[in-house]
DNA sequence: AAGTGGTCTAGACCACGTG
DNA sequence: ACGTGGTCTAGACCACTTG
C-alpha cells in the first residue's frame, strides 16, 4: 500500500470500505482486536488509525460497544448576512434550536476589544458565553463582547435567557447589523471541545463578527466556534 | 491538575508556558525525553501531548532538532466578495503569490455537478486542480469544475498557467461573479495534507463556491481547502 | 464473564541533524 | 557518536456494555 505508515494504511482501508459502501451508516467497524489481527499489528497503531477517522468525523467510537460509521452529516445551512441573528436564521427553517447562557460578566474592555468597538481604553463591556443547540445537541459556542453603554442594565434581562438578539430587539429596540466576519478553521480548546461534545482534535469553524447598531455604532464582537457537522455557513452574493 | 488524562495535562502545561511568555516564538520546547522525566511518563504520552499542539498550529516538530513554538500566524486576509479571483485579491495587497496547475482533465459531469452548473447529464466539464502559494509556501488547494461550453479549447491556454481568472478574462472575456460560498472546517485527506505541507490532522477551511458569468449562467464550481495560518477569509457586508 | 474502547507503560528501531 | 523526533511492538489496567 502506501509510503510505509501502517496506521494511515489502516485508516485509508477503512475509509475505502466505507466509501465503497461495504460499511453503511450506523454499521459497526471491525473491533480493534480484529483489526490488529487483520493488519498484524497492535492496539496503538489501530487506535491511531481510528483516531483519524474520528477527527475527520466519519466514525464515532463508543466505549464498550464499538466504532460505528457516522451518518453523513447534514449540516443546517446558516446564512451569513447583514441581518442575521442565530434564532432568526433558524426559525425560518423550522429547525429545533435553543440557546443557553453559560456565564456572563461585566468587565472593562481589553485594548483589542476597545479598538474594534471604537471605545476608550478600559470601557465597560458585557461578556457573555452562549452555547447553542440544534435538535438538543450542542452545535455552536460563542462569546459576545458588547458595549455596555448601548445596553444599560442588560444583566436584568439575562435571568430567563432565550435569545440575545431578542433581548436587543425587545428591551433596547436595537436591531444589530453584521458588518464583517472573519473565518478560520481551528481545533477547539479542551473546555470548548467538552461543551460542544466533540472528541479531541476535531476541527470547528471559528468566526469573529462585528455587529453594529443600525446607526453604525459598533455594538458587539462575537467569536463563535461551530461544529461543521451541525452548521454549514453560507454566504450569498 | 485536570480530570486524569495525563497527555492533556502536558499539552495544557506547555500551552500555558507558551502563553505566559516563558517560551517565545521560535524557542525550542523541552525535548521529549526531558518531558518524560518531568511528568514521570513515557514517549508515547508526551508525543500525544505534542501532537495536540501541532494540530492546533502552535508548535512545529523537526526531526532531529526538536519542537519549536511557531510564530503567531499572520494570515493574509482574503476577502470573499462577488468579484473575487485569487490573484486579483492578493495583487492589491502586495502579497507574493503564485499558482501551480497540478493536473487537469476534460470529463463528463457528475449528477451533482450537472445540477449545480445547470447542465444536462453527462455534460462536458473541465476539471482543474490548482495549488496556490503565498511567499513560496503552499496555502490553498482548489479544484475547479468548469462548464466546458463556456471556455472552448481551454486546454490550449493551460500550458503556461499563471492564473485561472486571467485566462477567463484574457481569452474568453469572461469576468466570473461569485454567487454563493459554503464554508466548513475539515481535516484534509492524506494527499491534500501532503500538498499543503501540513502535518496529519491539522484542519483547513473548506469552501465550495459557485461562480457565474456576468449574464448569470453558472460557470464554475470551486472547492478549495485552505490553511488557516496562511489565509483569513473575510466577509464584509 | 467476555468483549469493547481508552489510557498508559516500557522499550525497540528508524531517520535526521549536530558536533 | 549522540540527541532529537517518528513509528511501531507488546502488554497492563481501566471503564463501559452486553449476555
Amino acid at each position: 500500500m502506501g509510503d510505509d505508515q501502517l496506521h494511515l494504511d489502516i485508516s485509508e482501508y477503512l475509509l475505502h470500505e466505507i466509501e465503497e459502501g461495504n460499511y453503511h451508516t450506523g454499521d459497526k467497524l471491525p473491533s480493534e482486536n480484529t483489526l490488529c489481527q487483520m493488519f498484524h499489528t497492535n492496539h496503538s497503531v489501530v487506535r491511531q488509525a481510528i483516531k483519524r477517522l474520528i477527527d475527520t468525523g466519519r466514525v464515532v467510537s463508543l466505549q464498550g460497544k464499538g466504532s460505528f460509521v457516522t451518518s453523513k452529516p447534514d449540516p443546517v445551512p446558516y446564512v451569513l448576512s447583514p441581518d442575521t441573528g442565530f434564532s432568526h436564521n433558524l426559525k425560518s427553517q423550522g429547525v429545533d434550536h435553543m440557546s443557553r447562557l453559560l456565564k456572563w460578566k461585566k468587565r472593562s474592555s481589553s485594548p483589542e476589544e476597545a479598538l474594534k468597538l471604537q471605545l476608550s481604553q478600559d470601557h465597560c463591556v458585557y461578556d457573555l458565553c452562549i452555547l447553542r443547540f440544534i435538535d438538543g445537541r450542542p452545535a455552536s459556542l460563542s462569546n459576545s463582547i458588547i458595549n455596555a453603554d448601548l445596553v444599560p442594565r442588560l444583566s436584568d434581562y439575562l435571568s430567563d435567557f432565550h435569545s440575545l438578539y431578542q433581548i436587543f430587539n425587545h428591551y433596547f429596540h436595537i436591531y444589530p447589523v453584521r458588518r464583517q466576519s472573519t473565518i478560520q478553521a481551528i481545533i477547539p480548546g479542551k473546555e470548548e471541545a467538552k461543551l460542544l461534545q466533540l472528541p479531541e482534535n476535531v476541527p470547528v469553524v471559528w468566526i469573529e463578527s462585528l455587529a453594529c447598531q443600525t446607526g453604525g455604532a459598533p455594538l458587539e464582537i462575537t467569536r463563535s466556534q461551530t461544529r461543521s457537522d451541525m452548521y454549514r455557513y453560507v454566504v450569498k452574493f
